[in-house]
Order: C-alpha cells, then structure tokens, then sequence
DNA sequence: CTCAGTGACACT
DNA sequence: GTGTCACTGAGA
C-alpha cells in the first residue's frame, strides 16, 4: 500500500441503479480494493452497495469525492462476468448498473443463516422415562448429534418428544455448521450406455469441454432421442477437468424428474435456481459458485448471471423457447445472451432442442455452431404414429369440440389405464363473448381485444393486458338478459365436455392463469407424470419438456390455432408446438399416437408434422424469411404484435416510427429492443398514455417491428432514427445491430 | 394555504 | 432503482 506516502487512490464504482456510468469514490487508505469487489457507497442520501469496475487510480488529492465506506465481505466479480455485464448492456441499451443489478440482486444477504440445532445424548436420564423416550435416546446414542427431524423419525414420535427430553436435560441442542447448498457430485457416479448416434454427440461435446474456448454447438435430435444423456457426458467432462456447468432451461421444465435424472447420473443434485428458490438459498448458491463450491447449477434465465469461477459449459435447453425472452426490466434472450457468456467465458455452450428455432438453424447452416443431430429415438423406442383429423369431414357437431374419432381414441386410451392428453393452447372458457340479441361482442378497454371469458374466475379477461371485468349477467348495451353467447372453446370448456364424454375420468386441466403459481404447476406436472390422472386437458404449458410416461395418446384439438395470425413466426412456433406436444404420447417400446384437428390438412405445418420430415418445411420457411427480409437476415419487419390486423399493424408501426423521428416534442419515449431482438429486430416503444401517439392509448408498452425500407441497410435505417432523437436519457435509444453472433 | 399525487431528475 | 423537489389541483 502506498497511503504511507501520500499516495490517495480513487476507484470507479458501477451502483447497481440505472446510471449507466461509474461514479469515482475515494478509497480510504487501508481499504484495499480490487477490480470486482463489492463496496458500501453513498449514494445521494442514502448508503448504496456497488462493485468496483476498474482497478484504482493513484490521484493526488481526493477532490470532493465521497468515500468508499467499506468492503463487502464477497467474492469478487471476475473481470470475465464484468466484461459479460458491460456487452449486455450495451446490447441491450441498458444502463450498466441495470445489467449490474440482475448479477448481484441475488447476493445480498438475506440475514444470517436461521441457526441448525442438532442433538445428542447428555448421558443424564429422563425424570419420566417413557417407551417412546427411550426410543428417542436409543437412536441418539454414541454421542453422534442428529436433527430433530432425523431423530422423531427414526424413534417414529412427534418433534415434541425431542424437545421434552431436552427440557428435562437428556438431550442437548448443538450449534452446527449450516447444511452444504449442495452435495458433491461424482462425474463417474452413473455413466450411461449411449447407443452409437449418442455417443458421437457426446465426444464431440466432451472433447470440446476438454479443449477449452469458445465453441457453439447445436444438439438437434427429436423427443426422446437422449439429448439429456448426451449433455450429462459435457457436464462430466466439465466436472473432471474441475470446472462448472450451467444448464439453463425454460422456467417450468425444471421439475423433481429433471433434478433426479440428474442425481442418478452425478449421485447428487444440482443447485437449483428459480423463483422458487428462497433468497438465503439463492445467496448462498450466488457464492457457491463464486467459490467453485457450486459445480452445476440447472436454472430458469436468470442462472445466467451467476458469478460462475470457472464455467466450462452452459448448455441451453429447448433453446427454441420463447420463456427466454425476458420483456420487463432488461430485454435480452437469454439464449442469446449464454451464447455471448460462453464466447466471453471462453466455454462450450450447447444449445438443445428437438425443434431448434429458425435463427439457431441459420447459424448451424452457416457454420457458426456445430450441429449434432440425433435423429432417431434412443432404445428402440419407436416415434408416435401421426394421423390428422379433417374437420370439414368428420367434425363433431355443432357446439362441440372433439370429434368422434379423437372421442373413441380417448376412450379406448383410458379403457387400457393409459393416458391421453387433450391439448388446446386457448385459457380460459371461451375466446369471444356475444350477445345474442343485439352483438355486442365484449373488448378490452385498453387494447380492443377480445375478452375471454374464464367461468372459473366468473369474469372476462383480456389475454393481452390482463385486464379483468364482471362478467355481466345482462348484455351492457341492449340489457337483454340471459342473452350473453360464449363463441369458440377453450381449455375450461374442453373440460366440460370431457367431463360429459368421459363421466368417471380422472381429468386435471393444466393452465397457466390458475392461482397457485408455478409450485402449483410443478407439483400437478408431477402428479400426472406418476398418472394420477386418466385426462389431461392443457395448453402450451405441457409441451414444455416434460417426460409423461403413461400418456399414449394426444388430441390436438385445434392444430390451426396461430396459423392464420399476422406474425411471420407464425409458422415456425406452431409446428414447434405440435412436434413438441404430439412428441410426448408413447410408452416404453409401445408407440404413442397424436390425432391433430384441423381444417387445413394441406397447410405445411401440419404436412410436416404428419410426414415426420421437418426439413423440407424449415428450408422453405427459411427461404421465405430471405426473401421477405425477416429476421434472422437482419432488415426488421412492419407489424405490431400486440395489433388485431396487420393492415392495423402496419400502419401503427409506421405512426410510430414518424413519432420516434420527432421526437423533441414527445420526449419520453425510449425506443429499445425487446427480449427477442437479435433474433427478431423487435423494437419497444414505451410511451404514456397522453403521448401523441393515438395507438398508444391506455397501455405503457407496445411491441412492434418495423420494417425498413426494401434494400435499406438497417443499421443505416436505425442510426438515422437515433439521430432524430436525443440520445440521452428519455429519448430515444435504438438497437443498431442485427445478430450477437456477428459481432462476437 | 396545505396536502397528496405526479413526474422529472440526480445520484461520484 | 430510490430519494428529493417542484408543480398541480382539490379541499379548508
């Protein structure tokens, strides 16, 4: 130290609020501080933490900067995670301390460890010595202490005897060191059989991991082809070479099956992180794996900016998932983002999925991944048999959603005690409500949507905003009473007539609107996994990588759901969806069956899906997304997603695009890219609601593309919006690059 | 004249 | 993100 000769130092502080700046500090002779610790500042009025983002600076004198007041007792940030947080922001136009922020919101102590008690033998006797009580001090004896849970149960009592004994001094609590966030794990505890295909995937992973550096993989390969088996053999590669790993996957995939799959493997489970995941949990997880404690972690997108020590792999599950997307707060993909970290962290990432999305696809075409494919089941399982259901022949009758032939199939599924899964991704009980007598049709106030009614809740809601009204029982404009018409099913009304057809079955509707969350949805995903259920009724939500081992039949009750929409994912998302959902019938080496509804059995997606060969569909839906300039080939395209019609969409998109050019005047727009937006250039524009904008009515938020001009280079495009703006905060802020991987 | 509600702004 | 300050309109 050099503060014996006079020699102040200043350090550059990163707070984690939304300035996007370091703020100087003077460090206080004695307080030795290093690039990424964590210090306690004073910010404005109050005390703030922040982490030093550059190595200190010997000045002269201190000027009037405040003082650093202290340093945290935390692993510091390595430069790597630093460097990652910077390219985020940049990327995503976030302040930096916001990209500081989603790094370190989940280190801050939540309080010190609720103390662990264990208990043991005193040696003393009971005053009133009991059989249970002797029970409870047999399996205490030799001097070992145990937890009070551990001892009432193996002297089968309540906790109560236990803390009896100690009253009376035959038992004494000791303080115990908290229990280890996670147990060890063993890269050699289960290693699997892999069948020849797996096999190649998982050299060609492991020698990566052992090599070191930056290298994107895709690993393609169709539901229940063994993705998970051939990624575990990364993760041990890792493990061996002393390193970490993170899998990353949507939200609700990461259930008790996943994590015990896992410890069946490496003998113990990884650290867990989700919302779920209490705070003191989460924190201590933060510094296990600032420590190299934390060997894995298998986690929602969040996992993403856990300050890993040395990560060797990230592997990105069902990668083509929209539940990356982050919208609120920051807007990044966190797909996107692991592959910026690996590329940062100079670690292999390895992006999983049995229907990869369009832009993973381009990338693995072009050469910038290494596609690994498997393209057959693993063990001889054979692939669901397909069949459509032509609606236009055999529909049910009016009124009525399954038709007789799904109807029989259910039937004869339940009959044998197997399962069957009605799949429809419509919440709610209806998706349009009319009057009968004068049609009025019920729309949202904020956005003109449709209201749709949930029966359950009693109420219409609008899918868009979440906004949520009585439902009348006279119409509101004509007052005609019991004249309100539900149009259209939904997965309610499916029940229902679930209920009707099949009387004595075991039916759950599965749907992300009901309270409880997604414990709740966790917990009836497992229940019907062990098949506590002969019907499941559900939306998109059981699509989403779960293993079903009872269900051998899917109906997809409405396969054109989506198709006719103006978004140009369209496509793409929907036969996504229905390989996913239709993948999940089969049990053991007996085929499952799908039975998909429609009334376009020529429409590509459902060609596709019933074929089995999705090539020569993506081939084409990539050709048109050249052609047309869509992403992931750069220009952006003129659609609002939150609009009705895109004829609508189009031309809010260009009133918005007017209104960021002139943007003096309507200051407080911020013009940044969503979640999404290297893969799909989307641009958000946040507005009040008395903004000149008449579009922009009621609601703060509005998503859209927007199309540049044919030919237009849009990094050109999008500089010149920027410049019609102010750049700072408040005005308008433009995304001007197209895909992270070109400029890695 | 006071007070809650709103929005703009700065924070080293 | 959060605390502060100025400004507004409603009510005493």
């Amino acid at each position: 130290m050099s503060e014996e000769s006079g020699g102040a130092k200043i350090v550059e502080v990163l707070p984690p609020v939304a300035v996007d700046q370091t703020y100087s500090y003077f460090a206080p002779p004695g307080l030795d501080l290093a690039p990424g610790d964590s210090v306690k500042i004073p910010l404005g009025a109050r005390e703030a933490y922040g982490v030093v983002w550059e190595a200190p600076q010997a000045v002269c004198g201190r000027g009037n900067l405040k003082s650093v007041i202290a340093r945290y007792d935390r692993p510091p940030l390595s430069q790597r995670l630093r460097d990652f947080l910077d390219w985020l922001a940049h990327w995503t136009l976030t302040p930096r301390g916001m990209a500081l922020r989603l790094a370190t919101r989940a280190a801050e102590d939540a309080g010190p460890d609720a103390p662990r008690l264990l208990y043991r033998a005193t040696g003393a006797s009971p005053q009133r010595p009991t059989p249970t009580r002797a029970r409870v001090l047999k399996a205490a004896e030799g001097g070992v202490a145990f937890s009070k849970k551990a001892l009432a149960e193996a002297a089968a009592c309540s906790a109560g005897v236990i803390d009896s004994l100690v009253d009376e001094g035959a038992l004494e609590a000791v303080a115990a060191p908290p229990a280890p966030v996670v147990e060890p794990l063993d890269a050699l505890f289960a290693p699997p059989k892999l069948e020849p295909k797996q096999q190649a995937a998982a050299e060609a992973l492991t020698a990566a991991v052992r090599a070191g550096g930056y290298r994107p993989f895709l690993l393609e390969g169709v539901t229940g082809s063994g993705k998970t088996e051939v990624y575990f053999e990364a993760i041990a590669a890792a493990l061996q070479g002393g390193g970490q790993a993170l899998v990353m996957m949507p939200e609700i995939a990461l259930t008790k099956q996943f994590l015990e799959r896992f410890a069946a493997r490496f003998g113990a489970k990884p650290a867990e992180w989700h919302s779920g995941v209490s705070a003191r949990k989460r924190a201590r997880i933060w510094r296990g794996a600032a420590e190299g404690e934390v060997k894995v972690v298998a986690g929602a997108r969040s996992a993403l900016f856990l300050p890993f020590r040395d990560l060797r792999l990230i592997v990105v599950d069902e990668e083509h998932e929209g539940a990356y997307k982050q919208d609120d707060g920051v807007s990044y993909n966190a797909r996107d983002m692991a592959v910026v970290r690996a590329r940062i962290e100079g670690a292999t990432i390895a992006l999983a999925s049995a229907t990869p999305s369009i832009e993973t696809r381009v990338n693995a075409a072009t050469g910038r991944y290494t596609r690994l494919h498997l393209d057959a089941r693993a063990g001889a399982r054979p692939m669901p048999v397909l069949d459509a259901i032509d609606m236009r022949v055999e529909g049910p009758e009016r009124g009525r959603w399954i038709a007789p032939r799904l109807a029989l199939a259910v039937g004869e599924t339940i009959a044998r005690g197997e399962q069957a899964l009605l799949f429809l991704n419509r919440r709610g009980y209806a998706p349009l409500t009319l009057c009968r007598h004068c049609g009025h049709r019920f729309r949202c106030q904020n956005c003109d949507a449709w209201l749709v009614e949930h029966r359950f809740r009693h109420a219409l809601v609008c899918h868009h905003c979440g906004h949520l009204e009585r439902r009348p029982d006279i119409c509101p404009e004509c007052e005609a009473e019991d004249s309100l018409a539900a149009c259209g099913p939904g997965v309610e009304r499916l029940a229902e007539e679930a209920a009707l057809l099949f009387p004595d079955a075991r039916a759950l509707v599965l749907s992300s609107d009901f309270p409880g969350g997604a414990e709740r949805l966790r917990r009836e995903i497992e229940e019907i996994a062990s098949g506590a259920f002969d019907i499941v009724i559900g939306t998109q939500l059981v699509a989403k990588g779960h293993n079903f081992p009872y269900l051998t039949l899917v109906g997809v009750v409405d396969a054109d759901l989506g198709l006719g929409s103006g978004d140009p994912r369209a496509a793409e998302r929907t036969f996504q969806l229905l390989a996913q959902v239709t993948g999940r019938a089969g049990r053991g080496d007996q085929p499952g069956r799908a039975l998909i509804q429609t009334y376009q059995p020529e429409h590509p997606v459902i060609r596709a899906l019933l074929s089995g060969d999705a090539e020569a569909f993506y081939a084409q839906e990539i050709a048109l997304r050249q052609r047309a300039g869509l992403p992931p080939f750069g220009r952006l395209a003129a659609l609002i997603v939150s609009a009705k019609e895109s004829a609508l969409a189009e031309s809010h998109a260009r009133a918005l695009v007017r209104a960021a050019h002139s943007l003096p005047s309507a200051p407080r727009y911020r013009v940044a890219p969503l979640g999404g937006l290297p893969e799909d250039n989307e641009i958000m524009v946040l507005g009040p609601a008395e903004a000149p904008i008449a579009l922009v009515r009621g609601r703060f938020r509005w998503r859209l593309l927007v199309k540049a001009p044919r030919g237009a280079d849009m990094q050109a495009f999008l500089r010149d919006m920027l410049a019609a703006g102010p750049r700072e905060r408040g005005g308008v802020r433009v995304q001007v690059d197209v895909d992270p991987q070109s400029f890695l």
